[in-house]
DNA sequence: GAAATAGTGTCTATTAGACACTATCTA
DNA sequence: TAGATAGTGTCTAATAGACACTATTTC
């Protein structure tokens, strides 16, 4: 029972940011490098301490997201994942870290000339199989945000985060063949997807390859809930719950 | 750019509790009304300070759990919604809360003597109408409370939460009725619910009723997911992502 | 025309939803 | 036996999944 002149115990807040794009049909996740102790030298999620007391903490993402990343939060999507306050999860103290999820298309290299002392795309499945080990509980909260970006992958339009602004079917459907670890059928895919309603918006334009047919472009459509929902194969269920 | 010398700010580190029960086919949240400044003698959700520095998190939800509502964590569902930490959200200064969704089973009244001055259950309903105003973020947690345990409900043996230890396939199938905020043909929900592998295991015993003939009780299953999930009625959909 | 990619249609098995009756108990 | 609740079976429409061909481009 606490005394009459107790208080509580401050604790420093910081954000962690799992950034996934999608290079070369591979899920990948951004990676720095540690210029500080602890584990300097060490890969981790880019994240940070709060700038100030009075900074909002979905704002103090964008500002990591920008300055670790160089990526700017126009067509980006940002969701809070959850709060991660182990007490011996960081050796300077007690840190409560928020984890965000960002979804960002397809980018060639991360930007240069920022705060980490390095930042690089790693495939999350390296990192989800301890083939490439991570700073602090970072493993952990990747885990999380793969398995949330999955969830979400069903019943809302996350896909087309993760595509350029104007994409193809075939560009769609890679992305849940990614994100889920599966393989669509094109043409059962290439019907559902168009049977939902404002998922996505053909665009008069078509993409040219280097060979075949040129593709119909498509750009994000009005809807922010897709219904029906696209089910994944029942193969990649994965459960995160407590009781 | 942050100088050398440089530390971050602390934050308060809080816990808030929305715990979900039923009672009389009504989804209801325990509030409870608060002895002190901000916002005494409003209704407000259960919750508190970090009691100290080295205090796990969900550790300190189980505490209050039980100090507030005399909840032990027995069968109890328990899982991390997430970090509400806006700036001006609690004039005592930067707060930070992390909030957990309880399932409990339907509970006569709340445990008396313990800290909050009441404690009582509120339909979720007027809570969400706004006809029960709610201290600080309260409502918003709320929402994304009663949000994940629709969603949730789907995928995850979480409406036994809701019952008792043994319970019937009426039971159960109030459960969905209440949290989705629809009704259900009987003949469908039972038999889906039995074609669900390791969702309930049949006991040997029946319960009576006061009228009818006795039903069947069942107990929950050794299954962690529910494949395929329980979809509910297109009806019921919300958003709750951010873009 | 050969190679590559885009795009579409059909058939079938399964599932979901509507629907009504029988069974077992109490008063 | 009347009232109340439990429990089950069938029909039908919609959906999901398997499957193969045509279309348009470059080289």
């Amino acid at each position: 029972m606490p005394t009459h002149s107790w208080s509580p115990p401050p604790v420093l807040l910081a954000v962690d940011l799992v950034i996934l794009t999608l290079r070369g049909g591979e899920l990948h996740v951004l990676l720095v490098e540690r210029g500080i102790e602890p584990f300097a030298g060490h890969q981790a999620l880019p994240g940070g301490f709060l700038n100030n007391a009075s900074e909002d903490i979905v704002a103090a993402a964008h500002r990591e997201l920008y300055e670790e990343a160089g990526l700017d939060a126009g067509r980006l999507y940002l969701e809070q994942l959850g709060a991660y306050g182990a007490p011996g999860r960081d050796p300077r103290g007690r840190v409560v870290s928020v984890a965000y999820l960002a979804i960002a298309p397809g980018l060639p290299e991360p930007e240069p000339g920022t705060d980490a002392a390095d930042a690089d795309w790693a495939p999350v499945a390296a990192v989800m199989c301890g083939d490439l080990s991570v700073a602090f509980d970072h493993r952990q909260i990747v885990a999380d945000g793969l398995e949330r970006a999955r969830d979400k992958l069903e019943r809302f339009p996350l896909a087309t985060a993760f595509c350029p602004e104007r994409f193809t079917i075939t560009d769609l459907q890679q992305v849940y063949e990614a994100v889920w670890g599966t393989r669509l059928d094109a043409r059962n895919f290439a019907r559902k997807v168009h049977a939902l309603p404002g998922f996505i918006v053909a665009e008069p334009s078509t993409r040219r390859m280097t060979r075949g047919r040129p593709a119909q472009l498509f750009r994000a459509g009005p809807n922010t809930v897709l219904s029906p929902p696209l089910a994944r194969p029942a193969g990649s269920m994965t459960h995160e719950g407590d009781v």
